[in-house]
DNA sequence: GCAATTTAGTTAGGAGGCTAATTATTAGGA
DNA sequence: TCCTAATAATTAGCCTCCTAACTAAATTGC
């Protein structure tokens, strides 16, 4: 998996329409809903990337950040989430473990998180955020949020739950069809 | 803009209801709808992506040849795209100019594409796709549409226009709050 | 009790994006 | 005309992901 490439413009419907006739497996709307989609995702990533870029992090670095301080919430029923080990932030963030080291170097540089060694298994290591890097989250997020307010304002709260309700079936779609391809390969 | 990191399992709009009390500028429905669409993207980049590994291909080597292939169908209303120089497929792909150079290096390597210097302009170069290119898409595409085709099958027809029509508005919002960020800076 | 396996984390090297600098060529203005 | 600007493509070097190999520590099984 490399970092996608989208086009400026998606391709509109027509182009589709035009593919399908040499192509008949080409269903026109079907496609235009994907690069849609692609596209709109692309839109919001540049965004959001900006952002990041404004306050000298990275998605990745802030990742590890948000699910450190999830994990370390002071009440229980305020954690989604809960990593410690570099191990758990590669399973929680689907990246790899090497990948972590490397977030992890970085933000202790900035001094953000420190690592520390676990007493009881000296192979492991505990991460945690310092005071430092609770106050840039606590500075990072408000402006964040506001940030993603705006960015889905196009949409009325109702249209978000519509939107969410059709990406939910889509995303069961794709399951099956993954399930499916499994069944296949066995 | 780097790779995007996605949580294996997106947050559940509980916690967004509980991060919405320690930041009140949290807006639980609208986070959630968009992590919902960055996860939807998510499972279906994974599959095009191993889609292309199955091929021995990249995204971005696959985006070259489908815009030559596009650039240089026989019949004008069928181009959707006109791209012939390492320019303008940098323009249309949103990379740079250096990335095409490698994209088709590899290509070339492969000898799905050849460079020709144009004869008026020493400067430039016309990329053409090559019998072999030309073989590979035909070759390629068909079972491309049919996964695509699966992927997007967890929507009916109706649905998938519901979506495009949703998505449009929420591009829409996008690109208002981006022109409203250019003003405030000049 | 100790060799073999497993596990945690890091290191080494590769891929593919990026920006900035470089080379070759063309275009423009005094 | 000739010097300067701009333009097309490439090269060099950086970043951050990846996989595979490695080190150290814990666990398992005879």
């Amino acid at each position: 998996m490399s970092e996608p490439i989208h086009l400026k413009e998606p391709p509109r419907l027509e182009c589709f329409m035009e593919a399908s006739q040499q192509f008949p497996d080409c269903d026109p709307k079907a496609m235009f809903a994907f690069t849609t989609l692609f596209h709109t995702y692309d839109v919001l990533w540049k965004q959001k990337c900006d952002h990041y870029a404004k306050y000298g992090i990275t998605q990745g670095r802030f990742m590890i950040m948000i699910l450190l301080m999830n994990s370390e919430a002071p009440t229980e029923e305020n954690r989604c989430f809960s990593a410690s080990t570099p191990a758990e932030l590669a399973d929680l963030a689907q990246v790899s473990r090497a990948s972590v080291t490397g977030l992890l170097d970085s933000l202790e540089k900035n001094e953000f998180v420190r690592r520390e060694p676990d007493a009881n298994d000296r192979r492991m290591v505990s991460v945690h955020l310092t005071e430092k890097g609770k106050a840039f989250m606590e500075e990072f997020l408000p402006p964040h949020f506001k940030m993603m307010n705006k960015l889905m304002g196009g949409l009325k709260t109702e249209e978000q739950e519509q939107l969410v309700g059709l990406l939910h079936k889509l995303v069961a779609g794709v399951n099956a069809y993954v399930d499916e391809q499994k069944e296949k390969e066995s």
